[in-house]
Order: C-alpha cells, then structure tokens, then sequence
DNA sequence: GTGGTCTAGACCACA
DNA sequence: GTGGTCTAGACCACC
C-alpha cells in the first residue's frame, strides 16, 4: 500500500489516524488482529521504530492490547471505539469553529461553507467518500 | 496583552494567525502599521526573534510588507487579504471534511455535529464569538 | 515622478543609480545643477535623510560635487563618467558571467541567452531601450 | 572546505546559490542526501542556525525536501531544478540588460561587452570554467 | 527608531 | 542521528 505521508506532520501519528479510521468505520472490528510491526511497517513504507511507537501510542489509548507473543489486537471493548469517534468529531469541530470565527466568519457563514463544500465533493466523484 | 500560546505548536505560527485574523476581521486595514518587532515581541511576552520569523512568513505570503528603517505595513493589495480569507476556509473545510470522513462519519453527520456544537456554544456564552 | 522602489535594496543607492543613469545617458550634463535634496525628496516620495546619503555617496564617489550655498553639481571631469560607465559594465559583465557559470551555463548558452533576450525584447517595444 | 563569503550579502543566500550550483550543475541529483545541517555548518565554517536558513528556504522554493529525523534531500521533480536554472539565466539577463541599458549602452555594445569579457577570460585561465 | 542577519547554546520530537 | 523552534544577545544598514 505504501501509504502517502505529509513530511510536516510526525509519520507515527499519520499511522495512527489510519488504522484509528479503519477501525471507526468498522473494517478492522473488535478483537481482529492488526499486522506485525515489520508487515505494517513494510507495507507502509516507514522505519519499524516509528510503527512501534504508533502501536504504543495506540495501547496507551487503549485502542488496542498487546499480547505477549501473539500479537496486537484491536480492544474488545466497544466504548472506548464509540469514544474514540466521538471525541475526534469534537475536536475537529472545535477546531473548525475556532479557526474560521478568529478569521471573522459567522455561524451562518460556517454552516453555508460546509454545505457549500459538500455539495461540491458530490458532484465531482460518487464514490469516493471514504478515500484516503 | 501577553497572549497564551499552545505549547504543542509554534508560537510564531501562533502569532502569524493572530494578526491574521486581526487583518480579516477588518482590526487592521490595508496599509496599517502593525507594532514594531520589538513591541509586539514585548506584547507577546517572545523573544524579538521569534516575531521576527512571524513578520517574515506573513511577508513571504505578502500579507505583509517590510519597509526598512519604517516599519511593517499591512498589504494594499485587498485581494491577497480576501484570497487569505477564502482560502483559510478552504484550508478549514478540507481539513474538517477529511477527517470526519476518514472516521466514519457520513455527511449528513457532519451538518447535525456542527449545527449542534454552534447552538450549544450560543447558550452558555453569547459574547465570545470573537474571543482569541 | 515618485520613483517605484524595490524594498529589498537601499533606496538611497536606487536613487543614486537613477541619477548615475542620468548622467551617463546624457540626460545630465556635466556641471548641470542638480535638484536640491528637498526638491529631489519630495519627487522621489522619500525622506530627504535618503536623497542626502545619495548625495553625499555620490560626492564620495566624485560623480558630483556640492557648493556651499549653491547647490550640487555634476562633475565637470568628464573622465569620471566615463569611469562611471566603464566599470559599471564591467561589473555587470562579471557578474552575470559568474552567476551563470555558476548555474552551469557555457559561454556560447550565455551569448545565446543575451542575444534571445534582446531580439525577443526588441519585438515587443521598440522605443523602450532606455526606460527607467 | 570553508567557503569565503562576501561579507555585503547574507550568508544564507550564498550557501544557498553554492548548493543550487551544485544542484544545476548536476554534481546533486535528485534524491541525494544533502549534508546535516551540523555537517554543512563546519565545512562552511558558521552557525548551524545559518545553514538551517538556508535550508528552509530551499525547501519553500520546492528545490529540496525535509524529512524530519532523516535529512535533506534534493528533489526527485526534475522540472523545479530546470526551472531554477532557466529563472535564474532569466533573472541575471534581465538584470544585466536593465543595468547596463540604464547606463547608456546600446544591445550592440551589450553583446561586444559579453564576447570580449569571455573571449580575454578564457585567455588567462582555461580551467577556471567552472571554479566556485 | 526600524527590520535583517548572525552567533551561541539550549531543548525537543522524530526516525 | 536528524531537523525545528526558541532564547539571548550582538551588530549592522537603513530611514
């Protein structure tokens, strides 16, 4: 696959967001096995030791457990996922809202560039709504 | 003034966006003054050097125009300063968008989490809408 | 007039270079009074601090010469003008031969690239050779 | 090695254009590793934070990319370093012209300057082509 | 006064 | 090891 990475953000949490999103929606599921450090490794294209620390950084989130000589699993419990996707949305939506209303935007005009922006993205490609 | 910074990210980015939106929510009109690097840096509680980097970026997007020996001035150019308002709510959009999606979240999700997050901001604080 | 600055180089040798041209194009004769410093400041839309270091610089440099409660005035040593233009064009030569064998260009690209230029400018605007 | 600087321009752009040089010159190609920045900064005898400039501002100009913990490397897209080459011949022949119509002299005279410049150059010294 | 450059040395996150 | 940021303090040219 050999994912493709922004050099100005850290590899490791780029890593991170991407199986945090195969797991929101549901293609990596509670208790599936995720790829050794050296399969994701190699398969993404990046150093061992910057997958080890995504999988740590992961673990100390507890998305995921770590089974001495088996291997890491995504967590069985479901609340932690569910939070996980809540506090993202959270964020990014504070995010957003802090970003545009500093540039001078209103609430309208907030809610107008997103419906704006998606309607856009719908037209151009169908299928494309889950693209990396 | 001595403005909080997050400590995670730069703070003469930090500082860059700050004037930024000062020049697009109109605080700062084309042709304006901004305070020499020294007072800002003694505003902002930095370093002269590091606002000196701020002033250089936002002179690199020509935002800004150093004059030596004057000072540092706001751009005449309106349309570098609209195209920098436009284009940061691109930047903002794009960025809200990708990442909802990549966790999972539809676009009908995406309007309902930020019609939500606006009316419950509009209710515990009506004032802070421009609050930096 | 008020001159159109580059702010990136002194102004005060800018102006200088003006005049230089000037005189070297016979626009200026020598022993032609020059305009006072505050005349010249108010023309060329800069602080008369400027217009005098211009002066003085090119008094350094034997171009002109001041008269105590007269005014300044091009040299009548007309072989310091024709210094002028020599070591100008040396200067320029050299520079632009270095410059370009730096970047890895041959002799015969370089006369190659001076002669597109000129025949490629000639096309456009016949009458704009000596345009400041 | 220790480069000599003339002391009248920034230090960072003249490392800058020696590494350019090297760049068109085709003595780095696309994907090389630069030098650390530590490393440059002792065989060009400054500051490390000197190099580090120099540095940033080749990445803005997209001629060389950052990878953080791995090092600086030239750019892989062709089309940006013959695009330095061809702007930088550009930018020296308009400067050059500008210069010298300024001061008087005809396109002819340009072109006798140039030839005679190169042709008493490549008398004295044959192998100084390409000297840095 | 202004901004621009440079040094010295520190600390940090990343790979 | 790498680059990135920040501080402290200096010096300079310019206006």
């Amino acid at each position: 696959m050999t994912l493709s990475f922004d050099h100005n953000r850290p590899i490791y949490i780029q890593v991170m967001e991407h199986v945090y999103g195969q797991v929101c929606r549901g293609e990596l599921n509670p208790g599936d096995k995720l790829p050794s450090v050296r399969e994701m490794a190699v398969s993404a294209g990046v150093n061992p030791n910057t997958i080890s620390r995504t999988y740590m950084e992961m673990e100390r989130e507890k998305v995921v457990e770590s089974k001495r000589g088996q291997g890491t699993f995504v967590t069985n419990n479901q609340s932690v996922i569910d939070e996980l996707k809540v506090s993202a949305a959270k964020k990014e939506t504070e995010r957003f809202v802090g970003a545009l209303s500093q540039y001078g935007y209103t609430e309208k005009e907030m809610e107008l560039l997103l419906s704006d922006y998606l309607s856009k993205r719908g037209e151009g490609n169908d299928r494309s709504t889950n693209q990396s």
